[in-house]
This record gives structure tokens, sequence and C-alpha cells, in this order.
RNA sequence: GGAGAGAUGGCCGAGAUGGCUGAAGGCGCUCGCCUGCUAAGCGAGUAGACGGCUAAUAACUGUCUCGAGGGUUCGAAUCCCUCUCUCUCCGCCA
């Protein structure tokens, strides 16, 4: 959420910084309900304070002996007053919440300008795609070849997008889980949470799913909660309503979760593969810190999310998403794209965003500077650190042998019980 | 699921019979004083949101907030209703 105040002191420049992310005139019904809002405000609160004033007087006219029927009725009137006031503030204020928690980040200004994902920036690359004398599979007739993963089935018992891990698949799954916990925990100094993984609707608008993308989620049936999308939604709102230390800033956490999306709008895309499922694992990386901080934080965190794929040897290469490719809660977004030999492309593997104080606004997330200074709303920041599904597929891919088995990673044999090598089964 | 108790400021905790309580007292914190150091002591200060007036994020000032929402009343932290959460006991259960 953006600040009414900010917008209303500048509102031909947040308007431009809008025009960016290609919206236009979204801030003028804001700027006429605001100033209706004021003008009632200012009615109503004059009536207040009038009978704030005159039900004191009324009490000591009563011990007084006084008989203050007049002003009683005054004073009733008054209330009548009040109330109608006070419906219609209420009716102006729901009108301009609404507007507001639909109204996306303001970008950086380090953010290239661009209409879609083609304005998107690359930063830098890492590793060298491997030379396959062979030509690649992609993960799809890999993973069933190998019997470690099965979409038929899932099929049935969930229908499309979902991903049933067998054997060794499940191991792989379950090992690259404790691998990235264990890197960030271990070596980047973040604290493991293990989150609830439904949430309330107040956490979904604390970090800018609601209202805007419901159709995105998975809601639960006759209750106001949601099977979370991402572990940015527990994460973030873990502080939600809340004020922090100083000294506790900035925070570092990450978790393992599943994540649940209904994938609304995206018919025919990825339909292949573990790359869009209704339902993934991810190891997510949340930071909350204090603002003059942020960009620096941004950095580190999209550097902690690279690490383990340097680990793991896979190539990838850091894209600055361009403005009109951003969520909608990121002031600015690095995405981290993974080498797949299957695609012959670099695919999305993680999105590390800044959101500023965008996301601590809307969940009420401050902290004091200082004992003098006043309430500051804290920088959030989240990334993927990192996707698991297609982890897994980009290791398919990328560890592939010409006899079809695929080769784990070093890093990983630990946390496979030793195996080197997933060989296909026995014809 | 059944029975009962509770929800007040950064924390703890007062607040019969509704009015001068935005909230006593304590702790914590900040600043100052004092003490040769430490500890103790003394004094002052210490919620937030939204407005008005302003050049001002200064001063002054108004409104709202005692779990949330609604009601009664001239007036509610205090009375009534609904909801949420917490605790205790019972039941059920991985």
């Amino acid at each position: 959420m953006l600040d009414a105040k900010l917008i209303r002191a500048n509102a031909a420049l947040v308007e431009q910084r809008l025009e960016k992310r290609n919206l236009t005139g979204v801030l003028k019904p804001f700027l006429l309900l605001d100033e209706e809002r004021r003008k009632i405000l200012v009615q109503v609160e004059e009536r207040k304070n009038f009978r704030n004033n005159s039900s004191q007087h009324i009490g000591k006219m009563k011990k007084q002996g006084l008989n203050p029927s007049d002003l009683m009725e005054e004073v009733r009137q008054a209330g009548q007053q009040i109330k109608v006031l006070d419906e219609e503030l209420a009716r102006v204020e729901k009108e301009i919440e609404k507007i507001l928690l639909n109204i996306p980040n303001l970008p950086h200004e380090s953010v290239p300008l661009g209409e879609d994902e083609k304005s998107n920036q690359e930063v830098r690359r890492w590793g060298e795609p491997r030379q396959f004398d062979f030509e690649p599979k992609a993960h799809w007739d890999i993973g069933p070849e190998l019997d470690i993963l099965d979409f038929e089935r899932a099929a049935k018992l969930s229908g499309a997008r979902f991903t049933v891990y067998k054997g060794a698949g499940a191991r792989l799954e379950r090992a690259i889980i404790n691998f990235f916990l264990d890197i960030h925990c271990g070596q980047h100094g973040y604290r493991e949470i293990l989150p609830p993984f439904m949430v309330v609707a107040d956490c979904m608008v604390g970090t800018g799913q609601l209202p805007k993308f419901a159709e995105d989620m998975f809601k639960l049936e006759g209750k106001d909660m949601y099977l979370i999308p991402t572990a940015e939604v527990p994460l973030t709102n873990l502080y939600r309503e809340e004020i922090l230390e100083i000294k506790d800033l900035p925070l570092y956490l990450t978790a393992y979760t599943p994540c649940f999306r209904a994938e609304a709008g995206s018919h025919g895309r990825d339909t292949r593969g573990v790359i869009r499922q209704h339902q993934f694992n991810k190891v997510e990386l949340v930071k909350l810190c204090e603002p003059q901080n942020s960009y620096e934080e941004l950095e580190k965190l999209t550097q902690d999310a690279e690490r383990v794929l340097q680990l793991l040897g896979l190539p990838y290469r850091v894209v600055v998403l361009s403005t009109g490719d951003m969520g909608f809660s990121s002031a600015k977004t690095y995405d981290i794209e993974v080498w797949m030999p299957g695609y012959q492309d670099y695919r999305e593997i993680s999105s590390c965003s800044n959101c500023e104080d965008f996301q601590a606004r809307r969940a009420n997330i401050r902290y004091r500077p200082d004992p003098k200074a006043k309430l500051q709303y804290v920088h959030t920041l989240n990334g993927s650190g990192v996707a698991i599904g297609r982890t897994v597929a980009a290791i398919l891919e990328n560890y592939q042998q010409a006899d079809g088995s695929v080769v784990i990673p070093e890093v990983l044999r630990p946390y496979m019980g030793g195996l080197e090598k997933i060989n296909r089964p026995e014809a």
C-alpha cells in the first residue's frame, strides 16, 4: 500500500512513477475521495467535540442540582448528526482503502522501463551450459523413464498440474530441501521457521495477494482462510501488527513449505513437467530490515539464493525485471534463471524482491529507529532460495547421461544416503 | 465438542454503584543530577492513528483507540448483545 500522505503531497510525481508500470489515471479517484473524507472528518469531529464538552457539562449541572434537559436534547440531536456523518465517513474510507489496496508498489529508479519481460535486463551469468554429445532430454521424459516422477498417476489423484515423486525422486526432493535449509541457516544466517500452510485473509492482504489476486489462490471452503501460495506470506506476516525492536533487525527468516497456486490464466503454459504446478515445494528467504539497508540486503539475499545453485553446479543468469514484469508488491526484483538443457533456455527458479515499506504498511510492521524517534515501517524482502521442484528438473536435465541415468550432484549425496547416480530400472 | 475464567499502554497490573482515567501503581526505557568505580539513590519524561492550524516531520489544538464489531445513554474501559483469541477442567484425537 502506498502512503496516502505521499500521494496527496506529491500526486504528480507518484502518478509519473505509476505510469512506468503502465498505469494511468489511478490517482484521480483517490484524490477526490480523500478531499471528501477530510471535509466530513472536520464536520464530525466538531460535533463530537461539542458532545464531549456538553456531556461533561451535563454531569456537573446534575451534581449542582440544575436541570440539564435542554442541553441533553441538543446533544441528542448532535448524536443523530454524528451517526449520519460517521456512516458517510465509513463509506468514503472504505472506498479509499479499496483504491489504495489495488495500487501496486512504485518501481525503484534503477528498474529498467518496459512493458513486459522483453525489457528485463541480464545482470550476470554464472557457469557454462554443458555441451552434450547426445541429444539432451527434457525432465518430463527423464523422470518417468527413471520411474521417479509420475505425472499420469498424479493426474488420477489430483488432476492436471500435479506430480507424484517416487523412490529416489522423492528422496531427491527431500534432500534438496534439507540441503538448502542447512546452507541458509548454517552459512547465511537465516533462522528456520516451520509455519502453517494455511493462513487467514488478513495475511494475504498484508503481503499483497489480496484483494486483487484472489483467483490465483486456493481458498478453504466456508472459511476465511487460504492455502499459502509462498512461504513469503506466513514469514512476513509473522510480525504483522507488531513493533519490532531495533536490536532484532535485520531479521533473516527461511522456511520450507509447499506452495499452492491456482494458476488461473496460465492454461496451456508449461503443461509438461514440474515447472508450473498447483502444488510445489520451495525454500523461501525473507528479510525485515531498516529502510536504509534494504537495497544492500536485496543484493545479499539474491546472492544467498545464487549460492545454492553454484554449490549444485547449475548454470544460471540473474536478470532485473522491467517495470512491466514486476510483481504487485515489489519495488525491484531480480529473477534467477537456471539453465535447462531440455528447453535450451534459462528458466526462472528464484525471484528476489525488495518490497520496501509496501507490505509493512499493509501489514503494519514497524520499528523505532531510536528511543526518541517516531515509529517507522520496516522494509520487507523475499526471495526463493530456491524452488525445489524446478531444482529437481534442472538437476535431471543438466546431470543426465547418455545411458539415461542421472548423476547426483556431490553436495547432495550425503543427503541421499551416499547415492551417486539414479539409474534406469532394469527393463 | 461440553463447562468455566479471562482479554487494559513496551511489559506487569489497578480501575464497587457509568461522568474530572488515555487510563493509578510498578517494571523497563530516555534525559539530567548525585556517587572516586560498580551497585544503589534523586528529579523529569515516556502510546499510536487520523485531522485542523502552519513553511514545518516545530508549537498549539481536535477526534478516535482499554481484544473486534454492534447496542443502551446526554455521556461507557466500566451496562447489554455477537464474534475472535487465550487459559483451566472434561471428552475426542495424530
